[in-house]
DNA sequence: CTGGATCCTATAAGATACTG
DNA sequence: CAGTATCTTATAGGATCCAG
């Protein structure tokens, strides 16, 4: 995910500068599994079966993956239990929370336009030639 | 990006379906160039080798791409001027203006955390077996 | 239960060349 | 100027099996 552009995200304009700021946020949060797995994580100390559970359809190797990465930005800590068999909690910090905070409004966008979106589609797939399949 | 996804995303309760309205504004925004372009659209027309300078790094391929699903999701007007040689201008719809705004939270949670983000990745990483590269 | 390791496929994206 | 077409590579993500 951007590592590469993650510390020094190139020289630039203003505008510029702000659009690599969201990039850098999305380059986090923009993959297939962290939102859900943030929102999940977000109501508290949640385990990874029960991750697996609620983020529909993820693989495990996906939900491993993506727990590491943000947990290694700092957006989830991951508690141990030495017990057997082993029990992890994994809990949203801070940081996160204040972004699950900003997501929402991303989200209240996508229901209000949600149809708007589809019609769009629809109008622009019949525009043209494509199949309305 | 997702198209199948797009319309009937899935049953589930409460918490995925709100999961999934996050992706699907994601699915739409998410990629590499979509913010850039919308950003560079949002200040009013703006034609397309303004905005391949603009969203400074972008291939001519991916522009043209990037467009085409914006334009086909309602997120961009495309209007050419019937004049040679072709002109060709971008603006943003009063519906990604509505995106932009939110984006906005987006921005400053990565400027307010970039410092935090980048201090726990550090950590991580020396934690780990990781090589600070 | 909570992963790690491996293999595989689908897709995003870059490079390059051509065109009305 | 504003694209389209083709080829190629990089990476995300899924399937499966193994392990402490």
């Amino acid at each position: 995910m951007g590592e590469a552009e993650a510390d020094r995200c190139g020289p630039g304009a203003a505008e510029q500068a702000s659009a690599c700021t969201v990039r850098e946020a999305l380059d986090r949060v923009g993959g297939k599994w962290a939102i859900g797995i943030l929102i999940a994580a977000s109501a508290g100390p949640i385990r990874f079966t029960e991750l697996e559970r609620r983020v529909e359809g993820i693989s495990r190797r996906m939900l491993t993956l993506t727990l590491r990465n943000l947990e290694r930005d700092g957006l989830l800590d991951r508690h141990v239990h030495p017990t057997v068999p082993p029990k992890v909690e994994y809990t949203a910090t801070p940081m996160a929370r204040e972004l699950y905070e900003s997501l929402v409004a991303l989200t209240s966008w996508a229901e209000r336009h949600r149809e708007a979106i589809s019609e769009a589609r629809a109008a622009y797939d019949s525009a043209h030639g494509r199949p309305p399949a």
